[in-house]
RNA sequence: GUCCGGAUAGUGUAGUGGCCUAUCAUGAAAGCCUGUCGAGCUUUCGACCCGGGUCCGAAUCCCGGUCCGGGCGCCA
């Protein structure tokens, strides 16, 4: 049985004289002597839940006295409209149980009061999140999931799950977590890349996966963690331009949905989302060059990976999302697709928000004897891949992905600072708790 | 990994060698208060990251460690 009737939001001064059960949290307890007030909280917002010292049952104001903040209570009263009161109404009380009594001092303060450091915030991410700003985050980025997944079923995409545990670092470059295995060593995936190819051999055609990726990098800073969600497609029969429109109505849509389906979210934020317009900007890499020459500093040579200040120089110039496509094929994964009439640039693109990198993506490589010769290019070796290629011999469609943090995608949304902000529980270099 | 900065009540902070028996806010405890909405007022409680050194004297200076923040590198 559920132990609430309705949600703080569900409530407004026109439900005056009907009887209601609330259940949340004690957000502030305010005795004027005479007069009471708990500030009851729930997902949806606040109820005030008001005493009369003349007029409430005075067990009812004892028990109201004995709560500490935080802890989780249930009231049973009745709604009466009030212009004194927040929100035009409050709730006179017939029954309050505290349901669970927290303890006290509080690890952080969720009414804001007292600023809080995101070190402390995550140590107690529990209570974190029971500040509304935090809650609405995590809220939209749900939203966010779900309008991908919709944008994804409505292009007849199917959705797949390809193995975290995997046998080997085959891709190369990025260092993996070993893991024990039985009697085996085994990694934890860094990228559905090589699955999600396999199953366009396996003739699924459009797969998209929503699932952990884990990379073992070193990398300490606001918009890396080891641990982060990958938002990745693979389309048969497309080329890289293709699913670089789909890519940008996924992510353009996505800000639409929130924009029109969480404005609570977004009230309790402060923010005013602006819908990104398709199409993005399309910038090649040697476009890009030619724009960083306009600033002072370190000048980039032709087949250099874009340094940070590149980056950030052209996301200022730029000011809004971009694709950065035609990237020197040394600097992109070997299946990565190679231009025919020009193989030293290759069909690989960067979604980039003007902070940072969102997704990378790229028209593959689909024949076999290229994959191998691109393999044996970045000196890898072939036979570590065989489960992988033997895909590749026995038809294999032209096919096109990407890949796209979540993470990332939530916090250039939002406007957060530090990714650690856009995820529940992040793992970083050094946090492995909660 | 590297460079720079930091660590003071539960939380967030002030404090650059003696005036620190350590500031302020929030919180907790007790009391007053009939319209609060960061309520107000009175009283009380609660802290210098760890180890070594310099000095008559260290929260403060030096060395080492641990942890944290920021930049960069790394990031198929």
């Amino acid at each position: 049985m559920i132990l609430r009737t309705h949600y703080s939001g569900d409530i407004t001064p026109e439900k005056a004289g009907i009887e209601v059960t609330l259940a949340g949290w004690a957000h502030e307890i305010r005795d004027l002597g005479g007069i009471a007030f708990l500030v009851l909280r729930d997902r949806e917002g606040f109820a005030q839940i008001t005493l009369l010292k003349k007029r409430v049952d005075p067990k009812v104001l004892e028990t109201v006295r004995s709560i500490s903040r935080e802890s989780v209570v249930q009231v049973r009263g009745t709604v009466k409209a009030e212009p004194k009161a927040p929100r035009g109404f409050e709730v006179l009380p017939s029954d309050v149980k505290i349901l669970s009594a927290a303890e006290a001092p509080l690890p952080l303060d969720p009414t804001e009061k007292v600023d809080c450091e995101l070190d402390t915030r995550l140590d107690a991410r529990f209570m974190d999140i029971r500040r509304p700003c935090i809650l609405a985050g995590f809220e939209i980025e749900s939203a966010v999931l779900r309008s991908l997944r919709e944008c994804f079923y409505k292009n007849g995409i199917t959705e797949v799950f390809t193995p975290k545990i995997v046998a080997a670092a085959t891709e190369g470059g990025t260092d993996l977590f070993p893991i024990s295995y039985f009697e085996r060593e085994a990694f934890l995936n860094q990228s559905p890349q090589l699955y999600k190819q396999m199953l366009m051999g396996a003739g699924m055609d459009k797969v998209f996966e929503i699932g952990p990726i884990f990379r073992a990098e070193e990398h300490d800073t606001r918009r890396h963690l080891n641990e982060a969600i990958s938002i990745d497609v693979e389309i048969s029969f497309a080329d890289d331009k293709d699913v670089m429109e789909l890519l940008e109505g996924a992510v353009s849509g996505a800000y639409k949905y929130v924009s029109e389906n969480c404005t609570r979210q977004l009230g309790v934020l402060g923010l005013d989302l602006q819908v990104p317009k398709v199409p993005f900007r399309r910038i090649t890499y040697t476009e890009a060059l030619e724009l960083a020459k306009g600033r002072p500093g370190v000048e980039m040579k032709w087949g250099d990976d874009l340094d940070r200040e590149t980056e950030k120089f052209l996301g200022e110039t730029i000011g809004e999302h971009y694709f950065l496509t035609d990237w020197p094929s040394s600097i992109k994964p070997y299946y990565t697709l190679p231009y025919e009439d020009k193989p030293e640039v290759c069909r690989g693109f960067d979604l980039m928000h003007p902070r940072m990198e969102l997704a990378s993506g790229a028209q593959r490589v689909h024949d076999y004897k290229l994959l191998v010769e691109r393999i044996k290019e970045k000196c890898l070796d072939p036979a570590g891949f065989e489960f992988y290629l033997k895909a590749f011999r026995y038809g294999m469609p032209s096919h096109s992905g990407w890949g796209l943090g979540l993470s990332r995608l939530v916090m250039t949304m939002l406007n957060l600072e530090n990714i650690r902000d856009a995820v529940i529980f992040p793992r970083d270099r050094r946090r492995l708790v909660p």
